[in-house]
DNA sequence: CTGAAAGCGCTAACAT
DNA sequence: ATGTTAGCGCTTTCAG
């Protein structure tokens, strides 16, 4: 590796003047600045950021804390962070924890280690506990889409209103005219879209039934399983919501092995608007969360804690919106005369 | 933050005795190792691996360079390169390159500049031409997945047999009676599967004709378009191959809404066997390519480079699997008496 | 067993 | 406009 003392040493100049030719400070002279930058082509030049970072104290590094890659919701969204971050000249430190919380502290401590500048973290990928430890330690922090309405005392955060994103969901399908309305939840980390779909309902006179709420984990398969549940029972719902697409999809996968029609005689709704959910049979009706903009408030935040501009505990609500596509119906089993149209766009 | 001196300064040993007790060297008493490490502790003491690895010039970190994580493809085998350099203590940089050249080289740059010890790239993800310069000077390589055939000089390589992998998918759709075969196909990145593909259907005296290539991007939208195109024509195929399954979903897509039955009027077979595909609606006929194993050669024969086992050009070849679920079938068109049974796993 | 000192590549005052 | 110097936090000889 060619340091800049090495091209000092070629050009016969000092670190200094190539470090400041480098850096396009002005007091170079130009004759000197091009025969080092001609020089540092030539020999592959590629500065050191290690060296960099240590010495400035910073390292244009950010963190990004996600539960998994694997649930495209968050592809989405990290590679538009990604695509900021590198516009603003930092690099982007991607880190799964799957959920698991020892993992999540690892990687944490991973990434305190390298000096990152900041850290931007998804909900549901790790203990708050240790981030607001870090957090009061200096390092800046922004919560993304943190489930849900866990008290962040003092970290900026920018969210997804889950509440309306419940009741998003609940109005749809009561207007429809569903009345056996079931939910798969992952439970605790989706409370909130669960208590804004419990109220909605609530308030329409159609609690929603113990046996009507079932568990999941994100997964296809967890939603496939609780799906099955839900189904078999003699009590069979018309509706499902399920708490995120990854999970309406396997529902979705269920009602197909049970030989129940979607829409005709089960409506399924999700949350999240995956792209795949878009293209499959039948396109998934879903409450779509504005992922690009997510990204760039929290990236936003995140620059101007490192800017220095701690302290302004901001917290930015986001409203979701409903997506009708084909999944969801007016019940067959409507037997009343008013049963409203479907809406479909 | 606390730094070894810190810790010197407050135990009232030196750095030297600090830096042996916290790397476990046996020169240390058991005494003042024990306050030492206890101090550690109460100061919440982290190393800093920007500073050990300027000094060791190793920085325990590799890169990863993949197209795009937004095709669930990359994640799968992300994440189990992730699972597996964390255990080696190795941190993973995650790069998306979007198909991109131009970032794709910016991205090796910035890992180079970082000091990685190595990277492992995916094909399709950037110009081999910037990989060999990189590799020349010195950084250890793995090529992962390269599509496909490209000459890769002395660089290891650890990939899946794509030319069998189109054998398969025509073999199987050659089976089960089909003559008016079509293919979406990526090119020129995916030209290996392609042409094993059209060898088998030549070799089987059905050749595959210049109207039944459609081009794509690998992306559902790309396999849409391609499929329409193909479906709308004169001469419909019976069968298609999607040289990927984000291609074959948009190919399933057009062809409900052209009101064409999977499997029974049109079969498609896809490549890749990502998790989703067996969730949906057919469930997806495709290859499967090994990716744990994938992950786990190429992360591998990465780490052997980095220990310096060099310059053994290892090129491993990992073969795929035909994987029938439901999107294929017997043609219905298929008048011949002798039709294939259709075989179910 | 413990300490002193040099150095990794770069930045940032402070000279000249 | 260029040079000198110290220092970022750690590892690594080499001495005591």
């Amino acid at each position: 590796m060619t340091t800049i003392y090495d091209i000092a040493k070629a050009v016969g100049v000092t670190q200094t003047t190539v470090a400041n030719a480098l850096a396009g400070r002005g007091n170079v002279s130009e004759a000197t600045r091009k025969r080092i930058l001609q020089c540092a082509q030539d020999m592959g030049y590629r500065p050191n950021v290690l060296a960099r970072g240590l010495a400035k104290g910073k390292t244009s590094t950010i963190g990004f804390l996600l539960p998994t890659i694997a649930n495209p919701f968050y592809p989405e969204i990290a590679e538009e962070i990604e695509r900021i971050t590198h516009v603003h000249d930092y690099q982007l430190l991607l880190c799964n924890t799957h959920h698991d919380y020892a993992l999540g502290r690892q990687n944490l401590e991973r990434l305190v280690s390298r000096w990152v500048d900041g850290i931007i973290v998804m909900g549901s990928s790790m203990d708050l506990v240790d981030l607001v430890h870090q957090f009061e330690h200096g390092l800046p922090i922004v919560l993304c889409n943190w489930q849900e309405n866990e008290p962040s005392p003092g970290i900026p955060q920018v969210n997804v209103d889950f509440r309306l994103a419940g009741e998003l969901a609940a109005h749809h399908l009561l207007a429809l005219g569903h009345q056996k309305i079931a939910i798969i939840v992952d439970e605790p980390q989706q409370t909130t879209r669960f208590a804004g779909f419990r109220a909605a309902l609530l308030s329409a006179g159609i609690p929603l039934q113990d046996e009507m709420i079932q568990l999941g984990d994100s997964t296809i398969e967890s939603g496939h399983a609780a799906a099955r549940t839900l189904l078999t029972s003699p009590q069979r719902p018309t509706a499902i919501f399920a708490t995120n697409d990854w999970m309406a999809i396997g529902a979705l996968e269920a009602a197909r092995e049970e030989g129940i029609r979607v829409p005709e005689d089960l409506s399924i709704i999700g949350l999240d608007n995956v792209i795949v959910g878009a293209h499959i049979s039948p396109p998934l009706t879903t409450i779509d969360i504005p992922k690009h903009q997510l990204a760039k408030k929290a990236t936003e935040l995140l620059m101007r804690q490192i800017d220095g501009d701690r302290d302004q505990a901001q917290s930015i609500l986001i409203p979701p919106e409903l997506l009708i596509r084909h999944s969801t119906a007016v019940p067959s089993s409507a037997t009343m005369g008013d049963a409203p149209s479907l809406p479909v766009r």
